[in-house]
DNA sequence: TTAGTGATATCC
DNA sequence: GATATCACTAAA
C-alpha cells in the first residue's frame, strides 16, 4: 500500500525511522518497474539543524525542502552523485529524509540513485501521486541509530545527533 | 588515500 | 564576476 500524504506530513523524526523497511518503486523510461527495500535513512530537521541544507536559509536549491511533506528533494553532490531525499512535515518546515541505502547491492546514497536512474529531473515530484517514483509500506525491521555521516562541517550538537536509522536485518 | 566532477553558496 | 566547498564512490 502506497504511503500517503498524511504519513509524510508527520515530523521528520517520526518519518525517517518509519521509512526503513519501506519499498521504493521506480518506473524507468522503458516502462519497466523496479523496486528496492530501504535499509538506512537519515533525518535533516529544519533551519536550526546546522547539518541541514536549509540552515543557510531558503535558496533556489533548498526551495523544494520547504514544500509540504511527500515531495522529493534531489540534488547533486561532488559534481557527480545524485542524492535523494523525501520532504516531510507541513509546508514551510524545511525537513527531509535522506535515503542512504537500500538492501544490497545498492548500499550507498548515490549507488541506488544511479541504479534507479534518479537525477535532478526527479526533484519536486509528489510521491503520493507520482507514476514515476513512489514508496509503499513494508516491514518494520529492528533499528539501530548512529550519528549522521558526511557532516563534519556542522557544529555540535547537530554533528552528534543520532538521526541515522539502520535496519538490523 | 586520492582523483574525479560540476552545481551552489559566498565572497568580491 | 571568481573561488571554495561539498549529505560520495571506486580504485589503489
Amino acid at each position: 500500500m502506497r504511503l500517503s500524504q498524511d504519513f509524510f506530513r508527520q515530523d521528520v523524526l517520526t518519518v525517517a525511522p518509519a521509512l526503513v523497511g519501506a519499498v521504493i518503486f521506480r518506473r524507468l523510461p522503458d516502462g519497466s518497474v523496479i523496486h528496492g527495500r530501504i535499509a538506512e535513512t537519515e533525518a535533516y530537521r529544519g533551519s536550526e539543524d546546522l547539518a541541514c541544507h536549509a540552515s543557510r536559509g531558503r535558496t533556489r536549491r533548498t526551495e523544494t525542502l520547504y514544500r509540504a511533506g511527500g515531495c522529493s528533494y534531489v540534488y547533486l553532490v561532488y559534481g557527480l552523485h545524485w542524492l535523494f531525499n523525501v520532504v516531510t512535515g507541513p509546508e514551510d518546515a524545511p525537513q527531509g529524509v535522506l535515503i542512504r541505502a537500500m538492501d544490497k547491492p545498492f548500499d550507498g546514497p548515490a549507488k541506488w540513485t544511479k541504479a534507479f536512474q534518479i537525477t535532478g529531473e526527479h526533484n519536486g515530484l509528489y510521491l503520493p501521486e507520482s507514476d514515476v517514483l513512489w514508496i509503499e509500506e513494508g516491514d518494520r525491521p529492528p533499528l539501530r541509530t548512529a550519528p549522521r555521516v558526511g557532516i563534519d562541517y556542522a557544529a555540535e550538537p547537530w554533528k552528534s545527533m543520532p538521526w541515522r536509522f539502520i535496519a538490523q536485518q
